[in-house]
DNA sequence: TTCTAACCGAGACGGTACGTCCGGTCTTCAA
DNA sequence: TTGAAGACCGGACGTACCGTCTCGGTTAGAA
């Protein structure tokens, strides 16, 4: 987010405007050059704003992409397609759209990258764009064990780690699949992948398994 | 790989202790320094030879990199552990401890970033590093199937669909857990995910799923 | 001269405090290294400046040195010694001694060798060093017309080609020794080259004509 | 001079049609990309040779050029054209000739500019291209004092700083006129000069001072 | 004829300076 | 106080050239 002032504002008050402008700039930019040629002056000439406008607001390059593509993720969602699986393959088919749009593949790595190496951004990310997205294993999770699909927590038990589990599996094999493997993901495999998951890899791979209904 | 001439060798030859020799060395820069800061002069400087000398062999520091990481992954391996709960385990856990290593870590992800828009070096990688270890997965699938753990490929199908799928849901959920999320992986995570592989999340997560001989 | 902007001056001016530390710099790294060993990164350094605000300024080494040099030769000067034959020995030997500093011959020579195949440096280099020097042809030979020495410029004659040739005769000889030559100018040589210069060859190189007052 | 083995000669003798081929190859490239430009690989390639072949001979630029370039200045010569006035005339139009060459020009300014920091680089020079000049000055002086237009040497004096600075003014006056001051040297220029060194400022510049026999 | 030392072309090598570029900060003026 | 403009420092980039070196292979003259 960008950092806006604390204490009581006086003088002359920030252009909302700007704040805009510059993070259109940054995806635009990201699609362009990607972010390797991504430059700052580069950001701040498309979005006809001074450099210092953009330093007053994000410290680095970094926290800037991070903000800049966090609201495209947030704009996944869940509709009730009726059945787990179904649901699953929605998710799975929604994220790979989004990291087929270079501002977004582009930037997610860039900043899971640099976050290696520097503490602060990767809580940043964490914050700003992969936790938030954990909302839809909770959501799904929640509405298959009300349809019975998978069984209830048992009581006493921390649901927490279950979840991250799961999500580290779907969004890592959409992302691996996608940015490592390099391989599009369509339809079909994200109802093999779906399979995998709701059945494992010693169910028989047969037709019912694959695409019944649960 | 470096890029050696073609042709017949004329001239002075190419010094192969100078490649081993930076090829340590961008190991060593990566460690000390993060992909982040590290420089091609500072490589150099490391394996004592002139920066020239690097760029006769890697056009730019991702290239380098990625040879220099490559044999990285070379290491991991499938010993047979009875069963193919204990055989993913195992390499979850090989997988992950490679991760931790800071020159694996900061250098995948830098080049995977960079591939996202540079195609010559999206191909390097996955030449290189990623397709390489599948052979991990055909071995572990082989010897299941001749455990009985897994049903044998039906007649006139073509495996490579699923190995790659496999390999996709261990690979990114290994970097995913440790990469994005940023947890470590621990006997325990292992476990579970293995579970999830094996069983699917339909099956109920009781002792006997989850820690039995299979 | 430095390459100011033109238009209407907006953003933070440039220093002028850099552009003197530059070229004292400059002349520093003359002395101290002389023109083969300067580099532009050591003068930076030495002017405790980045080397952009060198670039930003001046377009190379040549046009750098030109301007830090120029100035040396506007030191010089034509005190009235009383009669033309004192007056070019004065002039000569201070002539000599600038070019006895290190930064004044290493220049010199340095930016006309370069200026024999750059036509913008030999304009820079007449315009700043060498044509601003012809003053002092003008005022001794007008001096000497005051004085009687030599006879009024007749009417209608254009008296240019006259100092050009004059100029060229009493700096290439100086020039020539010094530099070419590499013998020392003293006392003695100013003195034998005046009586050469004021009464020609021809004439006998008797006491009289050498020493004494025309 | 290219050094030449001592000891006595075993094995394959060097090529002389590449020490030809060196100096023609030094030449040429002086003409099309002037010394700053001018590269030993440049040299090498259009002498159709290795550049260890040119090391092999001299030690560096500066050598080579100046090898290359003394033999120019060697087809000077100084034909009785009947006067002492009409052999200077005839000697400053030859040499301003010579200046005009751009491998002649070049050259021997960029390595005078060197030799201001190189004490072997100097003597060199000395030895192989301005030193050798002066055999034209003590030709034309004893031409004309045999013919009685200057005064013969005074019994037990030593005329060589005589000779020095008459050979300074000569050949400092033409590259100052040609290099310095970058002005054309014609016939009314060579007439103008001669006028100053035989008769002095002093002298009325009558037209029979200028043009006429002495 | 065979040996052999010095030659030759090719090109890699260590080293160093170049001139450019960018990140992030500072300084000016105007709103 | 914000904003636009642009100069500032620092430092890495990738290139170019110098002069050296190491190859495989050639070429006289000596044995």
């Amino acid at each position: 987010m960008s950092t806006h002032p604390t204490g009581k504002p006086t003088g002359r008050p920030r252009s909302a405007q700007a704040d805009l402008a510059i993070l259109d700039a940054t995806r635009a930019a990201l699609v362009a050059l990607g972010w390797g040629k991504l430059t700052m002056s580069d950001v701040a000439a498309r979005a006809g704003v001074a450099k210092t406008t953009l330093y007053r607001r994000w410290a680095n390059k970094h926290d800037l992409v991070v903000d800049a593509v966090a609201i495209l993720f947030d704009e996944l969602e869940l509709p009730d397609r009726g059945s787990l699986r179904a649901d699953v393959e929605g998710v799975v088919l929604q994220f790979a759209a989004l990291l087929e749009r270079p501002e977004a593949k582009t930037a997610l790595m860039a900043v899971v990258a640099e976050s290696t190496t520097d503490a602060a951004l990767r809580l940043r990310v964490r914050e700003a764009v992969v936790n938030r997205q954990k909302r839809l294993v909770v959501a799904g999770r929640a509405r298959a064990q009300r349809r019975g699909e998978i069984p209830p927590d048992p009581a006493g038990s921390d649901p927490a780690p279950q979840i991250d589990l799961i999500f580290d599996v779907i969004a890592g094999a959409v992302i691996h699949r996608t940015l490592v493997t390099c391989e599009p993901i369509d339809a079909d495999w994200a109802e093999r992948f779906t399979a995998v998951l709701l059945g494992g890899l010693t169910a028989p791979l047969d037709g019912q398994n694959r695409a019944g209904s649960v």
